[in-house]
DNA sequence: AATCCAGGTAGACAAGCGTCTACCTCAGAA
DNA sequence: TTCTGAGGTAGACGCTTGTCTACCTGGATT
């Protein structure tokens, strides 16, 4: 849950974690007193204009780092995963040529990457459980500010979806629409991935089944379900 | 936005709008002061403790007023779409014998209910900024309750489907996750539907290819995608 | 060696807060 | 007719709040 060990003066970093901690047990940011935060942090309360002029400079900040601590990681993941089904720098079969590798593939890409941002979500709680209270808050600023990283997060997906090879071919719309549904709904998951500690392997499978079900479809809607239908087949006879 | 007349003291409804106003123009529930909220509804202070003990007992009463509101007229509403492919009481044909207007009445349930949804959406913006808001809020007491409602709906959703067959045969339990999905993605889209009103169209577009690639998907992942093939090969023909 | 200034502290202020007790009012039950 | 109790008000209480001005400190810059 701590943030990073950066540049960050002491006192803005006691803050900041002082702010995920309220926010996670207690209280929205914008229901957070300035005083209580201080208290929390062991500052005296002027200490926070040192570092922030509002409390919305302050979810910014928090927002921030987060990002840049797990955006690259999961793409590298994802990278990963395709890996190792087939290794590096093979040159890719298309959908079409070989369904059932690609679908084999995107099954592991899939299972993997969501076992990763989960591990991500269990080990950081604090800075989710703020990122989707504040993602429906009060304060526009951040509202924008997460809706533009989470933006971002489907952005990359898309993009590895394409580069990976991980669906049959798709408009690049239909294809971010994709992303945009499956990062909206594990960003939903991973409240109650954290909510409900006893249920988090049955989460896992679900989120699988849901994004599986949802590039499923979108591919079948578009005229690939021939492809997909050879694949599944060879797939449930071995 | 209004709450409905009903039996309610005249007090007890004025706060609640105050609430419902305040919540979605400025502050989360939790970051409302009693005084400013009887300020909004123009009464004294004192007179919030006639109605509710704190802050939680009345969101949980503008959420069940709201819950009440929709709940049925949704379920109604699957009723109606339905019977316009098919008139009531006429034996349904199963999936397999008859795909083609299955799937017809499936589309057609899904387009006009996405509709109704957002329209009452439209219709109660505040309503749904507070539940979203609070779903995600600070008040285990309010997230645990709006949860339920979400949970009920999703019910209903699954119930509908089974009992107007909208979707090939499937295990309750995957029904009932792809309902939950549905529902949550529904709710989602209804903020961005609030804030970006130039999009409206767009958004229900989304919405509806959202559910018809999940519900595609789900059928294609569990042994059903023939059936789907078949209905929708003759459905580009026509 | 002098200076600067970012980071942190101290005290004080008026304003707003939640909540208490006490009082008013008036429709309907007795 | 009297009584009662739900709905609403008034004033006062001690706290907490955000923010202001002023002051301290110690490492880097000159």
């Amino acid at each position: 849950m701590s943030l990073p060990k950066s540049v960050l003066a002491q006192g803005k970093r006691l803050l900041m974690e002082a702010a995920l901690k309220l926010n996670a047990s207690t209280r929205s940011l914008n229901a957070l007193s300035l005083r209580e935060l201080a208290r929390e942090a062991g500052l005296n309360p002027n200490t926070f204009y040192r570092h922030f002029k509002d409390f919305d400079e302050l979810g910014l900040a928090i927002i921030e780092e987060m990002t840049n601590q797990i955006r690259q990681p999961l793409r590298e993941l994802r990278r990963k995963a395709a890996e190792s089904v087939v290794p590096a720098h093979t040159p890719i079969a298309s959908w079409r040529e070989n369904p059932r590798l690609n679908l084999a593939r995107a099954t592991q890409v899939n299972r993997e990457t969501v076992k990763l941002f989960f591990d991500y979500v269990a080990e950081n709680p604090n800075a989710f459980i703020l990122g989707i209270r504040e993602l429906h808050g009060a304060s526009p600023i951040l509202r924008r500010a997460l809706r533009k990283v989470m933006d971002d997060f489907a952005r990359d997906m898309a993009d590895d979806i394409n580069e990976l090879k991980l669906m049959p071919e798709l408009s690049q719309d239909s294809l971010y629409d994709i992303s945009e549904t499956i990062t909206r709904e594990m960003f939903q998951l991973s409240m109650e991935y954290i909510e409900q500690p006893e249920r988090q392997e049955q989460i896992c499978i679900k989120a699988e089944k849901m994004i599986t079900s949802l590039i499923m479809g979108s591919a079948v809607l578009h005229g690939h379900g021939a492809i997909l239908m050879g694949a599944l087949q060879m797939d449930q006879t071995s």
